[in-house]
DNA sequence: GATGAATGAGATTTCATTCAT
DNA sequence: GATGAATGAAATCTCATTCAT
């Protein structure tokens, strides 16, 4: 249903230089205060296109502010892919997303005052078929079967499960270093932070 | 807070009757639809009171919100108070605080959907000098104070990290079960999932 | 229908202090600000007495307003009849009502106020039946009957028409003079003010 | 005016068409309740616009009762100036402006019902400034200037009180000549009337 | 007589969304 | 792509009126 507009509102027939500016726009303001303090009209302004521009290419309100959630998660998915390649190891594998993830969070602590602002894990969740970004947690999800496959993780629980460890972890340390005004390098402690998470997910 | 009766709005103030219908009837609705897709006349509807009623005792959409909130919680904090009881070794205090976050969870899935659809993280953050609930989270940071005290945790990190281990292992747990449909039981496995979390948070 | 409730509510059982501080707290208030502007809360503070009791001896806002406004003009009947007493000369008497009304005005100034404030014209008609106070317009339209009878009036119009100028020349003499800031006396001028009068509606 | 863009808000604005079907609106209902009897979402209904659409083009309630009010007699100034044309003598002019007034009321009987259901005396002279409507007040003060300067008028009074003897007159006239139910022409009695009005206020 | 609480109604604002140009 | 205007909906606030104590 959602889908038959999708052919009229797609960010990704937009200019580029101005889905730039809307982007960005987006991360400024949502990071600020909440969704529904939000108006678009300053989101516009902030972006300088028109009403009609955003939404011609994204739809609605909440359409704008998870594709382009999206697009900076996306850069997060490269970062992680193109940090993977050439780790053989499978421990050093896993504690690499680990670590990619924390210094996405130092480097772009807005995202996550965006998601802490503006995002309802719910919506977020029902927009998944969508905006889920499956670059991102499909290498999530591959780099855990692997670890599966190869016997070295907890295999009493789903794997579901130790999804849900890392991202609980991963999300929270995020969450608090934010709120707890980004003191002290989360990446510093990475590993002491990586090995506790191990020990949780690891075959004991 | 526009209010300029702010200090006065008191849900504390209001018939107790009241009070448990208006926030059984914030649970039913934004535990389904988002804040910004909430109208307050259809909570004043639910619990048979007057739009002017709900402003007099809250003040404002989002106090309503955080109060009601505050209140479902409060009976999380005296049941995880009450199972704590009697209980002596410190592990086993730890296991019961994890059980009973569970337990809560798989009882009262509409809080957790509550917090999913209507929520925001950062909000809730702000809010917390009064809705935070200290009852429960006092009791959190009690037990792991203890913890360290007796010498049984992780002391290689700060203690406000091994607080963001459960909780955001157990916040993560809760959402996604809620997700995933409620299916098995959260609490059947709760030994094993608790056994992951403290290899975690235990001195290795 | 109104009539039904006259048993319940009936200023006249009041008791005549209270009365009097709630009529006073009605000229103040209601001769500052529009009907709608005022609050039923201020008259009874203003009166020292309990919302409840407005309700009780008036019955609504509007009946308010009129009964006290018809309990001040009660002041201006009787002293019209007073000042009539004794009085042999028609073309007298009829400048003696003149003179008393624009008297009254200048002493009362706040009733002029109040009526062009809280008082639209077509409600006062309405309320007729009750509040027209036919003391102060039944000797009115006596005197006039008096002076058609003995031929001195005008008597190509009817005797209707009469009162109208009479009573559009006094109301909007009373009201241009409060509204231009009361200044110079209007009884010091009512001789030359009344001939006008005279030459218009005596017989020519 | 609370209404922080009482700058903005300008009924000239408007689309002409829109703007006639509210101020029909605006006479129909409130010639029909008082003011405060009045909701706005009837007037928006009635003329087929949003509510928002007449906040933006006037503001408050109360403006758009006295916009519109000065678009009607808008059209009281232009026909009493263009029947004006072409008449030297002076009484006659008045006797115009006499007759133009009261053939206004006899077919515009709403305009006086409206000004007797909703527009309190007061209100209208403090919003005289921007509804006073000039030309149609300017139109009787310039006649009557004439008129004193040829010395036809009375010099006993100020020219002021000539004014409110022709304006108590005729609003008076109007306003019973509606309560009583618009009997019997006034128009043609119009010239008896002004005969009386005219040794009033003429040079004895 | 008084006090406190609740209610329905409606004024006023703000905003996402839509339409026409 | 942009601009301007209109709309429906809902937040918030104030108040007359009613009820129970």
């Amino acid at each position: 249903m959602r889908h038959s507009e999708a052919a009229t509102a797609d960010a990704a027939l937009l200019d580029p230089d101005t889905r730039v500016r809307i982007e960005r726009a987006v991360l400024d303001v949502f990071s600020e205060r909440e969704f529904h303090r939000v108006g678009l009209i300053e989101i516009a302004r902030g972006a300088n296109v028109s009403l009609q521009t955003i939404y011609k290419y994204y739809g609605s309100k909440e359409a704008l502010l998870f594709s382009s959630l999206d697009a900076w998660l996306g850069k997060l998915a490269e970062r992680m892919i193109d940090h993977l390649q050439g780790i053989e190891d499978y421990k050093e594998r896993l504690r690499k997303v680990f670590w990619v993830f924390l210094d996405f969070t130092e480097k772009n602590p807005k995202i996550v005052q965006l998601m802490m602002s503006s995002v309802y894990i719910n919506t977020w969740r029902k927009q998944g078929a969508q905006y889920d970004n499956p670059e991102l947690f499909g290498t999530f999800i591959r780099v855990l079967a692997e670890g599966r496959a190869k016997g070295v993780l907890n295999d009493q629980v789903d794997e579901k499960v130790l999804l849900d460890y890392i991202m609980g972890v991963l999300f929270r340390l995020s969450q608090t270093w934010v709120q707890r005004g980004m003191k002290d390098s989360l990446t510093r402690q990475a590993n002491v932070l990586f090995e506790m998470l191990w020990r949780a997910i690891s075959k004991p």
